[in-house]
DNA sequence: GCCAACGTTGGC
DNA sequence: GCCAACGTTGGC
């Protein structure tokens, strides 16, 4: 088992979004990085665990944990001319893009921002603390998911 | 809103 | 294949 980092944007798509949504579940689509869609259809198998982390928001930050429900199938936007994500190149022989679907698993009872996240000698590795990362899917060490899922479920009291 | 740090595109 | 121009990401 492997896991992730998952990056949203909480004012287009947050943690309380997909806790909310039917089942629980969501396909994680709109991905147009080559990098991160190798990870996806490579690499990304049922029952990883993904972090998701609150990007361009106020904090950012790790929100909670979220589960591989399943594997890469091609992400229906790219053939959806009225969608952002359409892609004109992409055909449905060969398509472009692939998506994962991803369920909730929890939420943090304390929000983990960037700045903590810097702070911990720990995590320095994290590639998601590097600068200039733009990756909207990174790999993240077993170690570093799991001081994450430890520090993200002390009570805000006891930090 | 700014801008650094990317990633992509396309002319050559 | 190079690289300038352009577009995007995302913290601040």
């Amino acid at each position: 088992m492997a896991y992730w980092l998952f990056k949203t944007e909480p004012d287009v798509f947050s943690i309380d979004d997909l806790r909310t949504r039917k089942n629980k579940t969501e396909h994680w689509d709109g991905v147009r990085n080559y990098q991160a869609r190798n990870f996806m259809r490579d690499e990304i198998k049922l029952g990883d665990l993904v972090l998701i982390y609150h990007s361009n928001a106020r904090p950012p930050g790790i929100a909670g944990v979220a589960e591989v429900i399943k594997e890469a199938y091609p992400d229906h936007t790219q053939f959806d001319k009225k969608s952002k994500y359409f892609d004109p190149k992409s055909t449905k022989d060969k398509p472009r893009w692939f998506m994962v679907d991803i369920r909730f698993k929890e939420k943090f009872k304390s929000y983990i921002s960037l700045d903590e996240l810097k702070n911990f000698p720990q995590l320095k590795e994290m590639l998601i603390l590097r600068k200039g990362n733009r990756l909207s899917i990174t790999p993240v060490d077993k170690k570093h998911f799991e001081f994450i899922k430890k520090h993200g479920n002390l009570s805000k009291s006891s930090i």
